[in-house]
Formats: C-alpha cells, structure tokens, sequence
DNA sequence: GTAAAACCATACCGATCGGTATGGTTGTAG
DNA sequence: CTACAACCATACCGATCGGTATGGTTTTAC
C-alpha cells in the first residue's frame, strides 16, 4: 500500500469513466484535471504520458466487465445459466452500478481504436476474442455434458451472441431506449435455447 | 452547378473518409485541409464551422451505405431476397469500393457521439431507427404476402439483424479478419430462413 | 467586356493541446 | 526526530487547436 500505488489507482478510477465515454481523442489533459482535482504534474508523476493513463483506465473499465461476468458464470453450473448470465450483466439494471459509464469498453474502444490507435486498439482486439473464446469454451463443455446439440458450431454461435450483444448496446445508447438491448436479449436468449439438446 | 456547390461536396468527398475513420474529435481543421489540398479560409467559406463539415460527411457516408442497400434491395421481389440483400452489401468485397472507408458510418458516429456531441448523436439514432423500421417493413411485407410466418415479431428480428451486422462489422474491424463479419453473415442468414413459411 | 459578387489564400487571433523543469511539501525509513 | 526520498503543484514550453479579418483572384451576371 505505497502511497504512489494509491494515487495511480485513484487516477484511473477517476478518469477511467471519461476516457470511456469521451474517448481517446476526445479526453483531454485538462479533462483528467477536473476528474481527479489533480494538477498534470501530479499525474505525469504516476504516468508517463497520455496514452498511459488511457491503456491502464481502458483495463480498469475491462477488468468491471470481466469481474462482474466472472462471478455471474461462478454461480452457474450448466452451460445454459452460463450463458445467460451474459444478458444478465449487460441487461439487467441491478448491475448497472458495477458497470462502466459510457458503455461497453471493447465496443468504445474498438470503435474508436481500429483506424487511429494501434495500442489501444489491440487491447480491444484481444478483448473482444478472449470473450468469445470464452462462450466457445462453455458451447463446448455444454456438449461434452449432452447438454447441447453436438451438431452446434460453436464457433458460429459465440461469434453471434458477441455481435449481437454489442450492436445492441450500442442501439440503445444511440437512441437511449434500454428497451431495445432488452429486445435483442430476447434474441440471445432464444439463440441459447436452439443450441441445447432436446 | 454553380461553383460553390461544386467545391462544397468536393470538400465533402475528400474529408468523408476522413472523419469517418479517425472520428470528430480526432479529426482536426489541418486534417481536412490535408485531405482537401484547400486552406481554412477556403473551406470556412463553404461551411460555417467543424461541426457542419463533420454533419454533412455524415450524411454523404450514409448516403452512400443508403444508396447501395436501396439499389440492392430494388433488384430483389421477396421478403427473403430484400433482406439477404443487406449481407451482400456488408459483407460483399465487391461492394467494398462503393463502402465508406472507415467501416459503418452509423456505428462509428452513434458510438463516438452518444455521450459527447447531441447533434452527430441524434443523426446516427434517426439513421439505426430508419434501417430498422426499413427491415420490419420488408418482414411485414412478407408476412402478408405469405412468405414469411405470421407468428413473427418482426421489431424482434429486425432489431437483431440490425445488432449483429453492426456488432460483427466492429469485431471484423478490431481483428482486421473480414472472416468474423462472414461468419455472423451465416447466423444472419439463418435467422431470415428461420422465420420464411415452410 | 465589364462590374459586382463569390471565392480562396494569407496571415493572424486567443485558447488549449500534450508535456516538462523546478522547487516546495509531505510521507517514510532509520 | 531527523534525513532522505517520493510526491504534487506552479509555472512554463512549443505546437496545434478551431476560427476569423483582409485582400487578391476567379466566376458569374448582365
């Protein structure tokens, strides 16, 4: 608990949020400023320059996701209530607290990232198939468990409630009706149940 | 024709591109005046300010998405054939030159703009709700003319359609492999048979 | 062909950008 | 409790930001 540690975690908590919904071009130095009542100085101090501070804030807001999907799939046993636990963190207002401001930081970031920051843009990169990865890996042990069809891609599939997913975030924070992300949930959930085994 | 005209959508043609890949806030005045070959007096001239640029480049790379899809679609008479029409537009690389460089102008502005710019914001919401209404048009069609299953929830389809073109075109994007943006185009694809009579 | 209008470039504006050198202050190890 | 190190703020840097006033040059209307 050195107090240098201290300040850098409180720097991210801080910032993490206004890089997420601002963006890395669109957050400014002075931007920071404000965020954490700290001068550039201090925060130069505890990081080397702007890109830092936005690579570490983009891992705090990756590491909410990640936590809050982890002890939801911890809960479950069969490969479905896994699964489901996906439309649960990103549809279900009770985790909202627990959840990046600004939306989904793979979406933002990989949007943002793809044509302009080759850093940042690998971290959304490796995101973005580490979570699929993960949904190929509870398809598959669904099947070797006879709970789901044999016959199911894998692949496909988890590719599918990823796109899906994230295109409905993004629908329902262009046009601020939750109730769109709502209704493509109940597409998720209707592509998990054609995958199990009758 | 008159002149002014013509360097306006000049102006428009070369910055489109531009703005589209490296977004508002990370496109700067010397950007568009690289891209153009002009100077900032010359195109403060044609336009008020950055913002009505960037608005209008929205416009032009929606425009060009619009146009393409519409000229698909013109060419098919069922239900089946209009919507497979918006795979081959995204997915297609024949289409690729007529396609905004930079990926899916809806979703690079909806994302950048929902928490930073009301204006780009509100565009990108009327243009996700017109392709999504364009969509249940085409399901509702098809249901009265037989084709598609009375039983369907066309906002449900089309809203998933709509989330997971949009959700595979960024993980395609962010991975750099047009593979994925394929591989969601097959459960695309199969959420349209799905939902045709037998 | 000529006069007026529209257009485009030059030069410049204050503000803010990301980043840094310096020096006082606060925490920490002995 | 002292001495050293880590930390944070002040002040400042050149560069670039978005935007504009001005004046020469090209279009356009007659």
């Amino acid at each position: 608990m050195p107090k240098a540690e201290q300040t850098r975690t409180f720097i991210i908590e801080r910032t993490a949020p206004v890089f997420n919904m601002k963006g890395y071009a669109g957050t400014s130095l002075s931007d920071l400023e404000k965020a954490t009542g700290l001068t550039k100085g201090s925060i130069y101090n505890n990081f080397a320059n702007k890109d830092e501070v936005a690579l570490a804030c983009f891992d705090y807001n990756l590491n909410m996701v990640h936590t809050l999907i982890q002890s939801e799939m911890a809960k479950a046993d069969s490969a479905r209530e896994k699964l489901v636990a996906y439309i649960r963190v990103y549809n279900d207002p009770s985790f909202r607290h627990a959840f990046p401001q600004g939306g989904c930081p793979i979406l933002n970031t990989a949007i943002e990232a793809d044509d302009t920051h080759p850093a940042l843009r690998e971290r959304a990169h490796a995101a973005v198939m580490d979570w699929k990865d993960t949904i190929v890996s509870v398809i598959e042990q669904g099947i070797r468990a006879g709970e789901v069809k044999a016959s199911v891609n894998a692949q496909e599939v988890a590719v599918a409630i990823v796109a899906m997913i994230e295109g409905g975030v993004m629908m329902a924070r262009v046009t601020g009706k939750p109730a769109l992300l709502k209704t493509v949930m109940r597409s998720v959930e209707r592509t998990i149940e054609d995958i199990l085994s009758e």
